[in-house]
DNA sequence: CCCGACCATTGACGCAGGTCAACGACCGCG
DNA sequence: CGCGGTCGTTGACCTGCGTCAATGGTCGGG
């Protein structure tokens, strides 16, 4: 089932208790990906408590909506979210998908006001981080405002390679990159590079990638046919990552 | 000519003299839009001093390229630059025009590396803000960090407003929200949002859009025969405002 | 002032991927 | 366990934009 919640739970927090057990980041796994790495342990313990954790999010349901007050960034602790925009003729665009371990929501900084809308693909557990609490330590803690700086330049980052991708790049291209991208970002969370289950639908990843779902599920079905690809439903096995490699390169 | 050079060059710094001038943050016309709001005038001093202000750029000149080490992020004085990354094929994507006022670079923080290159399209003359200073100074002044909060998340917005552009818009659309983008970010430097030069070539304009160069000279030539549009080579006249974002919004 | 290189425009044509349609598979629900 | 709804797949067809090619226009350098 949700093999995240397992990998999360097997660590609780010495605070445990039956209904309001309390996780924090001194042990938490996913802390690699989402602290910096030269804090010391009072600094943990400072950000620690200025981060709340509400009750799991369902299926479907919004962490927060376009034009929402901006009030916090997110981390994503189980689950997968996507954030998607509307535009005004309700054309719906998505933005990015949010893996455990990465953190969402700082396109709201600007104008003190959400740019995107953020809903669970699943059931989904975030912390909230309220940003006022965040900018105080930053101030006193150079690591930790240092490491928002790089995970706001690696988010700018990160969209210009989809703008890329967006812009130069076939069908295969497109489909291959997404699937490497999530390959490695179960990599990092010490998953599987080669098999998964897609949490998002075909519809989710047409969009994200500016293609129609017939066109995504036609792909699928010529990469399982090149022996790239092993797919059943939402089950992907990637056979030759060279090869998959390759054709996100270049055509 | 080079209007924004005027524009900047009307009232120097009492420092000021032949061969090294010294304009400042707290005369130059653009800090309404480089700088915070609320920053007091020794703030503005303090940050006055970790600027530096090299000699102009000359057309096609870099500020920057990819994987250079990263040390600055700058903001433009005049002139107008471009972004761009090049994929390994060799292809190139432009994934940004800036403009004065406007500050580049930031892309670069997250690995320490520019994860794009920059030149000038025009001779441009740029603030150089070297980026260890201003975290530390950031750290004492909360308006600054908030700022470049602010800053770093403006430009993850734009481009996600980009990648929406990319996936879901039709070559009309693209040129027209290009064209509207320049418009306003001129009408914020009170020049004209109907008239004006476009700095960047046809080509730029297609790689940043996703399109080929043929393409935007046959939108640009539909365009003005819809009398939406005067084309003068790169000068541009807006001719019906209206139209033109009808055109940007949707089909 | 002239030349060559580059830039922009326009036309003819082809194709990748969008659109429309039909159908099968899966899944939550009663 | 059967039923309706959503999701995914596949095929046939169509079209917007890319590609190729030819021509004129502009600009910087000698």
């Amino acid at each position: 089932m949700n093999t995240h919640r397992i990998d999360l739970d097997d660590d609780l927090s010495v605070k445990a208790c039956v209904h309001d057990y309390h996780p924090h980041c001194g042990n938490c796994r996913l802390s690699g990906i989402c602290l910096p790495y030269a804090l010391e342990a009072a600094e943990v313990e400072q950000l620690d408590s200025i981060i709340q954790r509400g009750k799991p999010l369902q299926k479907g349901q919004h962490l927060y909506r376009e034009s929402d007050g901006f009030e916090s960034v997110y981390a994503v602790r189980s689950g997968t979210l996507k954030a998607y925009q509307t535009t005004d003729d309700g054309r719906e665009q998505v933005t990015g998908f949010y893996f455990p371990g990465e953190i969402l929501g700082m396109d709201g900084i600007a104008n003190n006001a959400h740019a995107s809308s953020a809903r669970a693909l699943e059931t989904a557990a975030v912390c909230e981080i309220p940003f006022s609490s965040l900018e105080k330590l930053s101030a006193s803690m150079p690591h930790l405002q240092r490491h928002f700086f790089q995970l706001m330049s690696r988010e700018i980052a990160e969209d210009q390679q989809l703008i890329t991708l967006l812009s130069k790049s076939s069908a295969d291209e497109r489909v291959a990159a997404l699937l490497l991208s999530i390959s490695s970002r179960n990599a990092r969370r010490r998953l599987s590079a080669t098999q998964f289950r897609l949490s998002m639908s075909r519809v989710d990843i047409g969009n994200y990638l500016g293609l129609t779902v017939e066109t995504v599920s036609r792909v699928f079905s010529r990469m399982q046919k090149l022996e790239i690809l092993q797919v059943e439903n939402k089950e992907i096995e990637i056979l030759d990552l060279d090869a998959l490699r390759e054709m996100a390169d270049l055509h």
